[in-house]
DNA sequence: GTTATTTACTCAAGTAACTTGATTTAAGTA
DNA sequence: TACTTAAATCAAGTTACTTGAGTAAATAAC
């Protein structure tokens, strides 16, 4: 979402320093415990080097010493692991109706989270609330604000766009025009990132999930519509306009479901929250919250199968496109859906068996469930900002 | 297709000072000519560091001091610009039925190709056939080996799925199981890159085409089937197995044409070299090459003009999803088409106005006609190693 | 139980590449 | 002609990494 191009920019001292310890952080978490003759083997660094580096992360409170490792020959390894109190981050979701906030430690445990009503969030009632709720959350998570790494807005894309507003009804078009990161950056007095929910979702999945390991796969996000987000080698893709994903729009059916964005037949007609919750009124069945969803699951319900059955042979398609363009390592769903209706949903995909994704030394299912829930986009809010932390911004140097 | 996982590299003096090489040839190749001061400003270096660095450039070869910028004020800037005969790359495409070869020079001109038809491309024979192919356009083109920079090499994926040979007609099986790469390295004595076709010829536009400003596009290429490149803030997607972009066989017509893969209605049955040809064989028409297509098109022949129409639909759904997932600063079409047959297909096109990519501050257009021949892959393969020499592989630091 | 081997780590010196600040050069401008 | 502006150079300084010698602490072998 940042609209600042991203320039190739040359290196020097301290610019490759700050990029080692991204590199030694991005290994660590992956690898803990890991020693420093380890650490330094994997990163192409001297262990000088990483022993300079460790101490001075050790010092920050980034890394923690733990207990040497035993049972193998030669002088035990002093192991590290990402210090959970060491620093933390914050997420904010920006919603039509509501604000939603999560605070993650560094290693990505939700330590707070709150949600609140919020009639009319146009920049002038919403940035002071944000800032409210940003300072909240500190307190209220007994955190010391020098140790905040940052915060990360989730708005609904997509920004930018000539008749934005025929695009979907989550958007909140009073944004635009705004530099709205310089504007959070000023307000909150931290560095800040903005994103679309689904690539915060992605995030968050790499940080704290189900693809801690994984460096390339895709994430499909239920919201109010369907998002998709992509991290490919460990970064995040943005698209040249910050609008990458718009998957809820791609047509599965032609001549379908009248969409608000005024073609028919788009995805996220057939499956996303909005979605159940339509087909199911016109069966007469209220869905007030999630947990009614889960219930009607629970229940077996015959109209909610139904629209089980219609969602996952359109997301099939989507997901078999995903498969071939992307070719990730696995695809993971989630969003504000229940566990269980997700689940429900995985079990009745219906995926070709003739696809690049069928590969024999496959590792990971084709498809799995990731974080889920209510807070999905505010978790990944902060989950950017450990991310940026912990990732180095280049993929090597080869 | 290069297997080995690519990990975070720490930093050091040494790849400091060959990353910033990259960052000054990537600069100047987008900005020539440019003079040191502006490309210490853009690049976050000190002046004096990018006078070191273009010094060492210019001894090597590669940069070539032009004219003094005059018209402004202040102490005239010695420019720079690539030198074209600084260096030069080879591209070799392998085909069932061909071998196709092509030289470029660093701006990325084509300074020589040859096409050799070629019965039967396994391993054993086709190693040493493209060993004296290179040496031979070495020879032909006029060039030191010692300027060569690499080889890279393009072959028809997908690689390295189960049940593979189901995939498509044009795969070459018997090269599974083979570290390619190496192999390649040690017959040809240079560094080389292997790659599918889409990719290859993405690049290629990229470093010498319609995109060499462009940093983030997808390239939809008609080969036999039909291929996807996609080039994301400057850098090639590869997938996590190097299978990205097998955008044939996505599914634009539920039961539709059977494909070869076993699924019925995949895009590559509508729209690829294969399927105009199977399309106006039906109706009795024989196509033995090119320029009897473009023939065909001039005269306006009906069932080609019927066979346009088609996949221009089935194209245009593809291209509608590439833009909603991808938000591109444009779409190109390339590959093995004559320049006429894809402007009439680009002129059927039928893109959904209400889409993410209707954007106002749209400079270019949403689809481009790019490089198009039998030698684009070639020369794909040649930009390759331009490319890599000319990239830096981290985006940026902060 | 002693010695050998292996591996991790530290210390101190060395090095490569970038930065900084003062100075020079060469154009346009008043 | 003198002033202003901007590029480029020179020389010294800085930073972070590497190198090589040496130490420490475990397992393995005799």
């Amino acid at each position: 979402m940042t609209d600042k191009k991203l320039k190739a920019t040359g290196g020097n001292a301290g610019r490759n320093r700050s990029h080692n310890r991204r590199v030694v952080l991005n290994f660590v978490r992956a690898h803990e415990p890991a020693g420093r003759a380890e650490i330094a083997r994997s990163c192409g660094l001297s262990i000088q080097a990483v022993s300079n580096i460790t101490e001075v992360l050790e010092e920050d409170g980034l890394l923690l010493a733990v207990g040497p490792k035993t049972g193998v020959r030669g002088k035990p390894a002093t192991q590290y692991t990402i210090n959970p109190e060491g620093a933390f981050a914050i997420g904010v979701e920006v919603r039509p109706d509501a604000l939603i906030c999560a605070v993650l430690n560094l290693t990505g445990e939700c330590i707070y989270s709150e949600r609140q009503a919020f009639s009319n969030a146009v920049p002038d009632n919403a940035i002071p609330a944000i800032k409210e709720t940003v300072n909240r959350a500190i307190k209220n998570s007994n955190r010391k604000r020098s140790q905040l790494l940052g915060a990360g807005i989730v708005m609904p894309g997509p920004f930018g766009v000539s008749g934005l507003s025929a695009l979907g009804g989550a958007n909140l078009p009073e944004w635009g025009g705004i530099d709205i990161q310089a504007v959070f950056e000023q307000t909150l007095e931290c560095p800040v990132i903005i994103e679309n929910d689904a690539t915060a979702a992605a995030i968050a999945e790499r940080v704290t999930g189900a693809a801690t390991t994984v460096d390339t796969f895709c994430f499909v996000y239920f919201g109010t519509g369907l998002g998709l987000g992509v991290i490919a080698d460990g970064h995040a893709q943005r698209g040249a306009f910050g609008n990458f994903g718009e998957i809820g729009h791609i047509i599965t059916q032609t001549g379908g479901i009248q969409c608000a964005c005024g073609n028919r037949g788009c995805l996220e007609t057939y499956a996303s929250r909005m979605s159940v919750k339509t087909y199911l009124e016109q069966s007469g069945i209220d869905l007030p919250d999630g947990s009614a969803l889960a219930q009607l699951l629970t229940d077996e319900n015959p109209v909610l199968m139904e629209w089980i059955e219609t969602a996952a042979r359109h997301l099939s398609q989507a997901i078999s496109i995903l498969e071939n363009i992307f070719d990730p390592e696995t695809i993971i769903l989630g969003g504000a859906m229940p566990d269980a209706v997700m689940d429900a949903l995985i079990a009745t995909l219906d995926l070709p068996m003739g696809s690049l994704a069928n590969r024999e030394d496959r590792t990971l299912a084709r498809v799995l469930r990731g974080t889920s829930g209510r807070f999905t986009a505010a978790i990944g809010g902060a989950a950017m900002i450990i991310h940026k932390n912990t990732t180095p911004s280049l993929a090597l140097f080869s």
